[in-house]
DNA sequence: TAAAACCTTTGGGTTACACAAAGGTCAAGC
DNA sequence: GCTTGACCTTTGTGTAACCCAAAGGTTTTA
């Protein structure tokens, strides 16, 4: 498979695919005759394997060590499982900080129905950002 | 002040002022003899104005554009209301991102729970990612 | 006066690709 | 045989918001 096949396979883009290629997720045979790249079936399960994995939020990175312990014949499950139990607190962070930060957002917008724009005038910018609060962490 | 002067003041890194001031976000004057940049009350008063956007979600571009606006005379306030409207449905698309990805980290942590490591053995690579199964969208 | 502390600019790193450019290759129709 | 269109290659740039290192000048301080 060349490399746009390889990608509708597996409905991503050849972009992606050269990407993973030149990361070191895939490893394609050459023709010799004209330099493209050859991807077969085991290439087409590796690039599921790593659709898959970028679904539960690894990283390129991480699922290239993924890739390169498991071509040395080495388990990657252990690792596989403390990434993910590592992980997932920091989505949960993530996730804590955008809920204020959406809670700002309506915060200020429902302050600001009732106020008027203004024009600058050296003091203020805009007092509707001004009106909002300062961070005190 | 002086850059680091200046970050003290707000609580910022000199390096987070430095990249308003490549960005045209502040503008301060040279001194003549060393070529230092030298920032003013103006100065820290916009930088805080920067923070106080910042917290609300606006990236750094269009404060910029809310400063220029603020710089001549033009009322950014319709400006921000925009922005900050439109904005808030993407933080909450986000956010629904974020959560089903950590459903779907979850749930492969407890489905782990029970399964041993495996070895790579050429038709898996590691069944812990492989027993997940694919996106259908 | 020497060292510590701070200033400057330039350039590279982070994440996961997208995209454009310049040029070679290939299959198909005329 | 040749043109055309589709596809391949590599290289380099852009994205967001800074962080950090390097090399070299300046200021402050002991």
């Amino acid at each position: 498979m060349k490399v746009s096949e390889l990608a509708r396979h597996a409905g991503v883009t050849a972009e992606t695919v050269r990407h993973y290629t030149r990361e070191g997720l895939l490893h394609p045979e050459r023709n010799p005759d004209n330099g493209y790249q050859l991807y077969d079936q085991a290439d087409l399960e590796r690039l599921r394997f790593i659709q898959r994995a970028r679904t539960l939020g690894f990283s390129v990175a991480e699922i290239g060590d993924i890739l390169a312990h498991a071509d040395q014949g080495d388990s990657p499950c252990p690792m596989v499982r403390d990434l993910l139990a590592s992980r997932l607190p920091q989505i949960r962070a993530r996730i804590r900080e955008l809920e204020a930060l959406a809670s700002r957002m309506e915060q200020a917008l429902d302050a600001w129905a009732e106020m008027p724009d203004g024009t600058p005038d050296g003091h203020s910018l805009c007092r509707l950002i001004e009106s909002f609060p300062e961070e005190t962490k």
